[in-house]
DNA sequence: TGTATATACTTACCATGATAACAAATGGAG
DNA sequence: CTCCATTTGTTATCATGGTAAGTATATACA
């Protein structure tokens, strides 16, 4: 995501008094300030997982795995459940967890479609050791600009 | 964008105790729900504009030109200084709408590496028509889930 | 039992973000 | 004037998101 490196005033936003529906400017830019707010925060995100190798995506993946209580494996559906990316992209990511030996994958005895998955211990290893890491980074205030 | 489905319950994050840092589980939990909820609504604008044959970062590029007050134009670094996004990609992007025929490209007399550009009549009404919507969709609160 | 439908996951292809490295033009120091 | 640093924008290549359509297996029902 990227966004403007200044937004809008007030009064820019103002201008387009015919297109502001019941909304004024102010409830605007406030609106727009969040969203460069969560983006900023996103790319810390992202730039933290890249910086250890990942992705937020494979993160998620690992953590909704180890975050189930019953069991220490999930299928592919489950997963797709959980997350809200599309199937294509989930396959893949997975698949790229799996060459760089963070997951297992073995089947379902009774069901030769489905595919699960487990963590790992190298899995376990790098998510315990991503954890504190990523709370500090999600929770810090943008310093940049 | 991407994010989970069901976001983790303060139940959850606080399990990851030792790793939270100065931070409780509710003011995480807080962040994520922000963060959710501007992911949710960043995917909402760029739906708008692809259902429009745009992106969210073609909008911006024609929005900051039309915003210059002194002048009809503005030249390629101008626009890569207003917007935070990589130079490759901004390239790639205006060449599109030029192609499209929403922007017009011309020289600088003096300087013959500078690319300047201005919005074409077509490019105008495509932005005076997206700005309702765009406003509108904006500032809509989530219904799915 | 055999055929249609549904489920589970993959393949092919495209859109749009990034970084690294480059070419062309300008401008300043000697 | 010449050479070097700077500015302006592009090319090449990759990462990671999406949709449409496909394969393989399971299931339902006539």
């Amino acid at each position: 995501m990227f966004f403007l490196k200044a937004l809008p005033t007030e009064a820019m936003i103002s201008r387009h008094n015919e297109d502001l529906g019941p909304y004024t400017g102010a409830e605007i830019l406030s609106v727009l300030t969040d969203l460069r707010r969560a983006s900023v925060r996103i790319r810390s995100v992202d730039a933290y997982f890249a910086s250890h190798g990942l992705s937020f995506l494979k993160f998620m993946i690992l953590i909704v795995i180890d975050r189930e209580d019953d069991r220490d494996w999930l299928q592919y559906s489950e997963i797709a459940d959980r997350i809200d990316v599309s199937k294509p992209v989930l396959t893949r990511t997975i698949s790229a967890l799996v060459d760089d030996n963070y997951l297992d994958v073995f089947g379902a005895p009774a069901d030769k479609r489905i595919k699960r998955y487990r963590l790992t211990p190298s899995g376990q290893s790098k998510l315990q050791g991503l954890m504190a890491g990523y709370f500090s980074v999600l929770m810090s205030e943008d310093n940049s600009t």
